[in-house]
DNA sequence: GGCTATTAGTAAAGGCCTTTACTAATAGCC
DNA sequence: GGCTATTAGTAAAGGCCTTTACTAATAGCC
């Protein structure tokens, strides 16, 4: 059984479609009898405007899409992009609108992106100018860029540099000479240079802390890491195997730092005395865990709800271009000294 | 300037629409050289075919939609849809399709249902009767319920009323005849009746386990509460400023548990020995907080990942109408003796 | 009671794409 | 060299809805 359409509702009401279009979206065109007998048909049918034919014509559909180059699963086990989604969603609440989350299909961030049918997007880790995003600007559709570079298109960013340079340089300070870095593993391989947006910066802010204390750089002591709890005792316990030993970690995000300390847990590392870790972010569980984490903490319900905010304006037609920089501080708790 | 369509594609690549339409969607019904010089068109404009007219005619967009009767903002705070979306999200992965998240616009979830472009629904926390689901089953548009009851429809839930009498049989056998239960508070309580689903269960559970243990039941020790860890942590402390003295807690969430706990701190009583407390969910912070939190774990990744496959079962066509109930257990950590 | 204004509705075009049925041209074959 | 088979494309219909321009009937008015 085919689903109903406004032509049988027209027919089974007496009126032409028109009649019934206009009972849902302009009654007033109507006289009341006539919405009535319009909508209690529809209503007996189970029948409601398909949403894609009315979006076509509208030239909207209310739906922001949010792109992520990780599989969905790994975004919604990820409290970084909850509390991000939590920002982008309080806009949603107030605009009426709903919040599709896209990744990767079939591999390509382009195809999902192509199928999406939203009115904009809010693309998360890659820059203008990667292939997925330059249709989107030459085709005109909104898009805000979070933890990307941009030159010409709207963004929002924290203060990566500073804030590495900071969490980097007050490590140094303690006298820390062999500090092992758990940088992101850029999960978005395809271009010729792999080193840019939010990773580039804070790796430029650790070089300048090193630099600054005169203490040498070793590319062989950063080393990319699975974002997850999981990837950073992976990465950590990998390490302490092939003979590394640092004094001290810089991670790339909270989770590798929950990570390093479960894996400092079980090979029986004391923290913050054997080892001092600073993660990136201050998600939620990081001040609850024990010893409670040491971190960078970014704005990131704000950064959410500023890219929301972004997008709606550009969607109602405002032709700004904005790159927010939101600042970052570095929260000593119990994993430094 | 507008979008370009396909119509100034073919223009400019000087061929049909109908090629243009195949250069994308069945290049082999073209030469390679016709078909090379469509897409190069194509890139140069931007040119993506608009994914609801592509929807329209192919009938399906590739969206799951979720419909939570609570806010996005909510929504994303709370790790149980975290962790329910994680599971829906590896199906979504593995079948190329993305999660729109859906909430009430204007208030009502009809709309957003109405206006929804997606192939088909994951409903959380109503029953297949509510008003805003009828619709959809009249129209024959696939869903699958979690968390609520279903006669007919497919349908996700946990062992509710087994696991809410084993929490309360717990602390009942241990003495406690002072026990406060901080139940859901029912965003939805449109219906006559707001008694339903999991709430209901759970109820009957507790009723259960008191009855059994000769305690007397008393409507006035059990209080909505709103699902968060501030709404747990303010039903709490306003029930202990009206004269409440519980010396045991049961609560709908364990959100609503890390509430009691932090406002418990702040007032001094010592957990567990002045008062015990059992959460709901089992979300991952639960163990990471100290005192580590005792609760009844529910299989959350599962539950979404069974409805995600349900979900896609009944898109590619399968009529059958599954009721699946997860085992929920109750895990005894450090807020109980 | 004849004119204008309002009310209640319809017909047709248009939003953008895909698919089906067709045509024209070339290739293959003995 | 004339037939069939294949290749490369096009025209037109159709997916479902909204909006604009129109018509017909009624109401209002002096």
């Amino acid at each position: 059984m085919p689903r109903a359409t406004i032509n049988d509702i027209a027919r089974q009401a007496g009126v032409s479609p028109t009649a019934v279009s206009f009972a849902f979206n302009s009654p007033a065109r109507l006289s009341t009898t006539t919405v009535e007998r319009i909508l209690a048909v529809a209503r007996d049918m189970g029948y409601m405007p398909n949403p894609l034919s009315r979006g076509l014509v509208a030239g909207h559909v209310g739906v922001l899409g949010l792109i992520v180059p990780q599989a969905l699963r790994e975004i919604f086990a990820n409290p970084f992009f909850a509390t991000l989604q939590q920002g982008i969603g309080s806009v949603c609440d107030e605009h009426n609108l709903g919040l599709l989350t896209l990744s990767p299909q079939n591999n390509s961030l382009e195809l999902a992106i192509a199928r999406a049918p939203v009115d904009g997007f809010i693309i998360v880790g890659l820059n203008e100018q990667h292939h997925e995003v330059l249709p989107l600007r030459k085709r005109g559709i909104p898009f805000v860029i979070v933890d990307g570079d941009a030159e010409i298109a709207q963004s929002v960013n924290s203060a990566d540099e500073e804030s590495a340079y900071a969490a980097a340089a007050h490590l140094l300070e303690q006298g820390h000479r062999e500090v092992l870095i758990l940088a992101f593993d850029m999960p978005h391989r395809h271009l010729d240079n792999i080193f840019y947006g939010v990773g580039a910066r804070r790796t430029w802010g650790y070089q300048r802390a090193f630099a600054n204390y005169g203490v040498e750089w070793r590319d062989s002591w950063f080393l990319p890491t699975q974002g997850s709890v999981e990837g950073g005792a992976q990465r950590f316990a990998q390490a302490l195997d092939e003979g590394y030993r640092p004094t001290a970690i810089l991670t790339a995000s909270d989770l590798i730092a929950l990570g390093v300390l479960r894996a400092a847990r079980q090979r029986g590392i004391q923290i913050p005395n054997d080892l001092e870790v600073i993660g990136y972010d201050d998600i939620p569980v990081a001040e609850l865990v024990s010893p409670a984490l040491s971190t960078v903490r970014q704005p990131i319900m704000e950064k959410g709800r500023i890219a929301g905010e972004l997008l709606v304006a550009a969607l109602s037609g405002d032709t700004g271009a904005e790159r927010v920089v939101l600042a970052a501080e570095l929260i000593l708790r119990e994993t430094t000294r």
